[in-house]
DNA sequence: AGCACGCCGACT
DNA sequence: GTCGGCGTGCTC
C-alpha cells in the first residue's frame, strides 16, 4: 500500500471560505435541520464566528442540540429576540451549493420536507462526532537514565520499526502501559496523533482494461460525446447482458475522471458486486468506494468524509448514495434502470433513477441509464429523442439467448402439493444425467403463502397486517413478510382448537425443495432466498459453491435473478411465470417479463445454449409471448398502446395519496374529506379513496386516493393545494406518493 | 425526529 | 397514594 497514489487531504480548507456570502456575528442564517419541520429554523452568528452557505454547524433546538446546514441569510420574519445562537461551526467541507439545491428540488418535487431530504445526507451521526485521535509512538530521543529489560525490548522493538500504537507496542514488546508512558516521559519515545484519513486510492485511468471490440468502441465514442460539451444528458445503454455495458460506461467513468469529477454508479442490489467490483479493478487498477446499509459506521463515517473532500473519486452504491455530499460529481450511471428497487417505498418516497436524472441536469453533468430490459419511460424517452440511446450489438462468442418455451399448464392435472410439470421434470433428468445444473425459479419465501385449519377453515392472518402469515418450515414460525411479526407455529388451531389438523396452501421455495428433493433423491439441492442467507460471506461461498458445480439444483427466488452466471447451468425453470401478473398493478406485465427475462439470463453459456421452461396458466399472454418469440420491441409496443389510451405513465401522471393511522373512523373520514375536496377538471382525475391493498398494515390502517393528471399540469402543485384543503388529525397521517410504483 | 407535557391503569 | 404508559404538540 506504500506506493500507492492518493489525493491530499482537502478536508480543512475546503470549507467556508470558497462561498461569497459569509456571514459574521450578528447576523441571522437560515439552518436547515435533518428533521421533517416544513422549512429551515433561524439562528444568529456568534462573535468570532464566520459561516458561509453549506456549512455544518450545531445548533440548539428544545432542549438537544443537533447538527444542521447553512442555507441561506435568514428572511428576518421572526422577532430578533426569539432567536437562539448558533453553538458551533463543524470542521468538514461545506455542503457545495448543487447538493443544496438538489435537496430543494426533490423536496419539492416529492413533496417531502426539505429537511426530510437533508436527512437523507445527514444520517451519518458519527460523521459530526469528533475523532477519537489516533495516538502513536516513535522513538525520538536519547536512551533513559535508568534501564530495565522491559524498557530495552520497547526501545528494540521501536528501533528500526514503524511508529505503533500503545496497545501494539505492550502486545508485540510483553510490557505494560505504564513502561511506554515512562519512556515517553523521560523523552524517549515520542507521542504523536496519526492523521485522520488515510484517503481513498485513485483510480488509474490511463491504465488499460479488458479490450474492447469495435461494437463497444464505438458506444463508448457515442457516450464521450458528452462529456465534451460538458452539459447535461441522458443516454441509454441498452444490450444484452454479456454485451459489454459495463465495460462502455466504464470509459465515461474515466472522462469524468479526467475532468477532475466524480463519478457515482448506482447498483439495484449490492449484496451481490463482487464481480463488478473485480470488473472495475481491472479497468482502474482500485476499488471505488462503496455505500450500502451494510456499511459500519466507522466505514461509513470515513467514505463520507471522503466523498465531501473529494477523495473518494468513484463511488458504487445504493440509491441511498445519490444523496451523499459530492463535493464535485460529473456522471451518474444507474445501472439496471428498470428495477423497481431504485424506488423507495417508506418515509421519503422517491426514485432514485429520475432522481439521478434530475440531479444531473441540475449540476448539467451526463448521466447514463443502463438496462438489457429498458423501462417503459426510458424506452419512451429514448425514442422521442429526449435521451440518447445506444445499442450494443451481441458480443462475439457470448452465450447465445436461450430458447424460452412456455408450459400450458391448463391441461396438466398436477397432483395436491405437486407444482412441477412432467416436461420440466423430463428436463431437469435430462440436465442433471449430461452433468450441468438446474434453476428452479419462484418468487416466494417460506414454505406455504397461507396455512388454514381443514377442521374450521381458520386462516392465519397477521393481527398487524391484512395479509396471511407465511408458514417457514425450516425454522418452525409462521411469519409476516409486510411486519417482520414471527410465531411460533402451534399444535392447535386457535380457533377450534382441532390437533394439528392444518394444511399448507400453495407453494414456497421451501416446499418446492421438498418436491424436488423426493423426485431427485440424489441431486444436491440449494434453496437461496433472501431470508436463507446470512451475510455476505456467507453468500460468496455459496456462490462459489454453485460455480464449482457442488450444487445441482438450485432453487430461489428474485435474490437469483440478478447478477450472477453460473457457466454450467443450462436449465431454468419458472414454476409460476404467472406470479407477479395479478393485483391489478400497471406495471405488472413490465414488470414480470423484466424479471422473468433476467432470470432465463441465467439459463446457457457461449458453446451451449439454455433452455428456458415458463409454467403458466396463460400461456398466451402477452408476456410469456414476447419471452418466448424474443420480440421485445412487439411487446413494448403494446404496453405502451395500452397505456397510451388509458393516459397512464409515461403519458399521464399520476400521484398517490396514502392516509394512514391507528383510529380506523378518523382515517377513513379525513380520507373522505379528502374524496370530497378532490380537485376536479378536463385535465384531472381522482379516483377513491379505497381501502389500499394492504388495508392494515404494521397496525395502521390505510386508505389510498388516486389521482390521474395529462402531463401538462403539475401535479405537484395540484396535490399540495388538495391535501391543504383538508384539516387532518394529528393521529392521522398523510403521505404522499408522486409517480407510485406498487399500488399497496 | 426527539423530548416534554399531560391524562388514565397496576404497584413499590 | 405514585410510577409510567404513550398520544399530542412544539422546536428558530
Amino acid at each position: 500500500m506504500g506506493t500507492t497514489r492518493t489525493r491530499n487531504d482537502t478536508c480543512n480548507d475546503a470549507g467556508s471560505t470558497t462561498n461569497s456570502n459569509v456571514f459574521g456575528e450578528g447576523v441571522c442564517v437560515s439552518v436547515m435541520l435533518p428533521l421533517p419541520l416544513g422549512g429551515a429554523y433561524d439562528y444568529l452568528v456568534p462573535a468570532g464566528m464566520e459561516l458561509g452557505e453549506g456549512d455544518f454547524v450545531r445548533i440548539p433546538l428544545g432542549s438537544r442540540e443537533l447538527n444542521g446546514v447553512v442555507w441561506g441569510e435568514a428572511l428576518g420574519d421572526l422577532d430578533r429576540q426569539k432567536l437562539r445562537t448558533i453553538a458551533a461551526r463543524h470542521d468538514l467541507p461545506s455542503l457545495p451549493s448543487d447538493v443544496r439545491r438538489f435537496i430543494d428540488w426533490v423536496a419539492g418535487y416529492t413533496l417531502a420536507p426539505p429537511g426530510a431530504v437533508l436527512r437523507m445526507t445527514m444520517n451519518v451521526a458519527s460523521v459530526f462526532k469528533p475523532t477519537a485521535p489516533r495516538v502513536a509512538y516513535r522513538l525520538s530521543g536519547p536512551l533513559p537514565d535508568r534501564m530495565t529489560k522491559a524498557r530495552e525490548r520497547v526501545v528494540s522493538l521501536m528501533q528500526d520499526g514503524p511508529p505503533r500504537a500503545l496497545a501494539d507496542i505492550c502486545e508485540a514488546a510483553g510490557v505494560g502501559a505504564s513502561v511506554v508512558r515512562g519512556l515517553a516521559e523521560s523523552a524517549t519515545l515520542e507521542r504523536y496523533i496519526l492523521p485522520e484519513d488515510i484517503g481513498f486510492e485513485i483510480p488509474d485511468v490511463a491504465r488499460d482494461g479488458v479490450e474492447l471490440i469495435p461494437g463497444q468502441l464505438n458506444a463508448v465514442a457515442a457516450l464521450n460525446q458528452q462529456f465534451g460539451g460538458g452539459g447535461f444528458e441522458v443516454t441509454v445503454i441498452d444490450g444484452v447482458p454479456g454485451s459489454g455495458k459495463t465495460e462502455v460506461y466504464f470509459e465515461g467513468i474515466a472522462s469524468a475522471l479526467r475532468q477532475d469529477r466524480q463519478a457515482l454508479v448506482l447498483l439495484p442490489e449490492i449484496a451481490l458486486t463482487a464481480r463488478w467490483l473485480e470488473r472495475f479493478e481491472t479497468r482502474f487498477g482500485v476499488r471505488p468506494a462503496q455505500w450500502h446499509s451494510e456499511l459500519s459506521q466507522s466505514i461509513r463515517r470515513r467514505t463520507w468524509r471522503a466523498v465531501a473532500s473529494g477523495n473518494a473519486r468513484v463511488v458504487i452504491g445504493a440509491r441511498s448514495a445519490l444523496f451523499l455530499p459530492f463535493k464535485e460529481l460529473g456522471y451518474i450511471v444507474i445501472d439496471e434502470e428498470h428495477d423497481p428497487s431504485y424506488k423507495q417505498e417508506d418515509g421519503t418516497i422517491y426514485n432514485a433513477r429520475d432522481m439521478a436524472v434530475a440531479r444531473g441536469h441540475l449540476s448539467e453533468f451526463p448521466v447514463t441509464l443502463v438496462s438489457a430490459t429498458p423501462s417503459l419511460e426510458t424506452a419512451v424517452n429514448a425514442e422521442s429523442d429526449r435521451y440518447k440511446c445506444i445499442h450494443l450489438p451481441d458480443r462475439h462468442g457470448s452465450a447465445a439467448p436461450p430458447k424460452v418455451d412456455a408450459i400450458d399448464m391448463r391441461d396438466i392435472g398436477l397432483p395436491a402439493g405437486a407444482w412441477l410439470s412432467p416436461k420440466l421434470t423430463t428436463y431437469m433428468k435430462d440436465t442433471l444425467a449430461s452433468e450441468e445444473q438446474v434453476m428452479l425459479f419462484l418468487n416466494r419465501r417460506g414454505y406455504a403463502p397461507l396455512t388454514l385449519c381443514r377442521n374450521c377453515g381458520f386462516r392465519f392472518e397477521c393481527p398487524n397486517c391484512s395479509a396471511w402469515l407465511v408458514e417457514h418450515r425450516r425454522v418452525g414460525r409462521l411469519m409476516c413478510h409486510h411486519c417482520g411479526l414471527a410465531l411460533g407455529f402451534p399444535e392447535s388451531c386457535p380457533e377450534c382448537d382441532a390437533d394439528n389438523r392444518f394444511a399448507a396452501c400453495g407453494p414456497g421455495v421451501e416446499r418446492l425443495s421438498d418436491e424436488v428433493a423426493a423426485q431427485f433423491p440424489d441431486a444436491r439441492i440449494e434453496v437461496v432466498a433472501s431470508d436463507t442467507i446470512s451475510g455476505p460471506r456467507a453468500t460468496r461461498e455459496l456462490i462459489g459453491r454453485i460455480e464449482n458445480r457442488e450444487v445441482d439444483i438450485v432453487i430461489g427466488t428474485q435474490i437469483l435473478a440478478k447478477g450472477h452466471h453460473f457457466p454450467m447451468l443450462t436449465l431454468v425453470g419458472v414454476v409460476d411465470a404467472d406470479l407477479g401478473l395479478d393485483g391489478g398493478d400497471l406495471r405488472a406485465a413490465e414488470r414480470t417479463y423484466q424479471l422473468l427475462y433476467q432470470v432465463a439470463g441465467r439459463a446457457g453459456r457461449a458453446d451451449r445454449p439454455g433452455r428456458v421452461f415458463l409454467q403458466t396458466y396463460m400461456p398466451d399472454h402477452p408476456v410469456m409471448a414476447a419471452l418466448v418469440s424474443g420480440d421485445r420491441e412487439a411487446f413494448l409496443a403494446r404496453e405502451k398502446e395500452a397505456r397510451k389510451s388509458a393516459g397512464m405513465p409515461p403519458y399521464g401522471r399520476l400521484a398517490s395519496v396514502i392516509v394512514t393511522g391507528r383510529d380506523d373512523r378518523a382515517v377513513s373520514a379525513t380520507a373522505r374529506h379528502l374524496g370530497a375536496a378532490a380537485p376536479r377538471g378536463e385535465s384531472v382525475a381522482v379516483f377513491g379513496p379505497a381501502p389500499a391493498p394492504l388495508s392494515i398494515l404494521r397496525g395502521r390502517y390505510r386508505y389510498r386516493l388516486l389521482l390521474k393528471a395529462t402531463r401538462q399540469v403539475s401535479v405537484q402543485e395540484i396535490v399540495r393545494n388538495w391535501v391543504a384543503r383538508v384539516d387532518c388529525p394529528s393521529s392521522v397521517r398523510i403521505q404522499i406518493d408522486i409517480d407510485p410504483y406498487s399500488f399497496l
